[in-house]
DNA sequence: TCCGAATTTCAGATATTCCTGAAAATAGGA
DNA sequence: TCCTATTTTCAGGAATATCTGAAATTCGGA
């Protein structure tokens, strides 16, 4: 590996990290290397780059491609496959969340509701499937929210997360606004 | 495995899912088995109910503690440890995200930092450098919302979950209330 | 169509993780 | 203190994942 410093450590680290986040050495480094580099490499770069072998290499990137975390391009006149990352921090965040979910929760969903349908026998499966509906619907929650959320702008999310839980207050203005009766006096107890 | 179908489908399925989550087939299936037991167990069940051996209950239970995600506690007159998950899915979730920024993001973060303390010797590392700043960036701007989110009461938490993107129509309200002049008709333009 | 550069596949070598049974250590009660 | 039920450690075998080099395949251009 013959690359500059600041990038070699960055790369370096990713390839460490690989194993926690679920990829592996070979991926980690490679993906750390799209994300820094100026312009897009080919799969010879990579292998130069790094001290892989080419086959390593290009499993590394088809699984890449299919967390679809690298973008593939041709360059006029060259026949080689040419990856990068996509430019916009906030789009690979996105991407990244999409994939976790599909691979990591909705498996789950699917199999809660299945058992969810399911009449209990006993009353300790009775009690497990109410611990299952409880995880079914805090799930369900979240998802919802994100989809809901990743709907917003880039710019638009960027200032609700810089608000916090500054939104919170929110919900008391909108109680203060539309004062339900009988409700706000709970309400004032409970703050 | 002897256990009601209910059960086994789902601590199956946990077991299934532990690659993907980062712990292996035995941790998934305890903790599984925990999340649905409707009192705490000991070892032995663990052992008797899954059919793994002692030493194997003994490491994911070691594990699972590690993670935070498992308490342990005495029986009166019983030697033998007890463990259990916590029954609030919300505290649930708190934790595995406490655990895995810790052990998933604050590496990155602090190499992140380390690395923007540099000076770019090359364009090469000063677009590397650049890239990392964006990623440093959003990490802690991300990690900032959610330590202030993290805060509020689980009651609020859901309320503001459930309002989703409806939150946003706040940015707008404050503006319509607070209007900063100059500023209303670039927003009044972008919508 | 054919050529050859580029990519993919695959068998097997290496490394890592997982799991067990046996031995060692720990800790509550007599 | 000692006894013993319980937990932990650990060496090594089994299973899985990673990585390579060589062979097969693909595909754009002559």
């Amino acid at each position: 590996m013959n690359l500059p410093p600041l990038v070699q450590a960055f790369v370096l680290h990713f390839g460490e990290m690989g194993g926690r986040w679920g990829i592996n050495r070979t991926v980690g480094q490679i993906y750390a290397l799209l994300f820094l580099a100026d312009r897009p490499l080919n799969a010879e770069d990579l292998c130069a780059a790094l001290g892989f072998s080419r086959s390593n290499v290009s499993i590394g990137l088809k699984e890449l491609q299919g967390w679809r975390l690298v973008e593939m391009r041709h360059q006029p006149g060259d026949r080689r496959e040419y990856f990068s990352t996509p430019d916009d921090v906030w789009q690979i965040v996105r991407t990244l969340v999409e994939e976790r979910k599909k691979r990591e929760i909705d498996p789950t969903l699917s199999v809660l509701r299945d058992l969810l349908m399911e009449t209990p026998q006993t009353p300790a499966e009775q009690h497990a499937q109410q611990r299952m509906a409880a995880m079914h619907d805090q799930i369900e929650l979240l998802t919802r929210w994100y989809a809901d959320i990743e709907k917003l702008e880039t710019e638009r999310l960027v200032q609700l997360l810089s608000l916090g839980s500054r939104v919170a207050r929110v919900l008391d203005l909108k109680d203060k606004l539309f004062v339900i009766p009988g409700r706000a006096e709970k309400d004032r107890k409970a703050s």
